[in-house]
DNA sequence: GACTTTGACTTTCTTTGACTTTCGTTGTAC
DNA sequence: GTACAACGAAAGTCAAAGAAAGTCAAAGTC
């Protein structure tokens, strides 16, 4: 069934993305060589916020379909990214991480902002290069710490 | 999209010059290898008033576009924050600042208790006890920082 | 009967270009 | 020198065309 093919695909493209899957719905119904709302009603019907995703999109030239998946509990996503971490961490990487808990409503977008320009390398800048990913790594564990079994 | 990239481009030049930016429209247009009124259309559909934009324009030889982003008063508070950092900072004062602005509204508590973490000696105790207090009103600065100029 | 598939139609956003208005400059008459 | 008309260089406006995504109901399948 065409459903089911859709529905895994965009489940393989979601994995890929860590949970986050940004498609053009006519692009992939000709891939798939099918009419662009059978797009829509996949995700209708399987992608729902009741099962945990949220759907963004928007129309006109460029448009695009997000969806993403809000699928752990928030601490164990929050345990996921802390031991991701290491002992060291670039800004992109850091950033990309917190993009990640944005995406996933663990945090809002002024939490991201705040926990972007601690993580960036301006905020570092008068430590020595090779100090900063070491710094860098502690105060990101530090900051999902704060964020953790709050409430 | 060309709209999403001339808004981007918009923006880093606001950020560039503290909130306010003066561009030609013709100019920037050739630049871009778009048409003139385009750059009309990404000012009128993003930075509107009801986004915190205020834009000015003068027709005729040597016109311009002037888009300034309208702070609030909280961010003159912010900067007020802002410079009585100075350029080293300990921990128990960091914290009062914090919350201070956690008392006048600037800040959530999540938004108090993330900072917090990232300013706390825990997150910088890889570091040696002098560079501490340095590399804490580094990052105090940025975190201010990100507060400001909001959306 | 419930779920899928399809396609016609709608809505939203973007791109383009022709035309209009405003402003500064320059040249001419007095 | 002043006034004013003419010109050119911007920015403004608007509508048409284009590019996506959304909706919905009819038809098909299991």
């Amino acid at each position: 069934m065409l459903t089911d093919h859709i529905a895994r695909l965009i489940e393989e493209m979601l994995n890929e993305g860590n949970g986050i899957l940004e498609l053009q719905r006519n692009e992939m119904a000709t891939k798939l060589g099918c009419v662009p709302s059978q797009i829509s009603y996949v995700i209708s019907s399987r992608f729902t916020p009741e099962r945990g995703y949220v759907i963004e999109s928007r129309r006109g030239g460029g448009g695009y379909i997000r969806i993403v998946r809000k699928q752990l509990g928030r601490d164990e996503y929050l345990m996921h990214f802390f031991c991701a971490i290491g002992d060291r961490i670039d800004e992109g990487e850091a950033i990309a991480y917190l993009k990640n808990l944005w995406g996933n409503d663990c945090i809002t977008e002024r939490e991201f902002r705040i926990a972007a320009s601690a993580l960036s390398s301006a905020a570092l800048s008068s430590l020595p290069y090779e100090l900063r990913p070491i710094v860098r790594a502690d105060l990101f564990k530090q900051i999902i710490l704060s964020l953790m079994s709050n409430r």
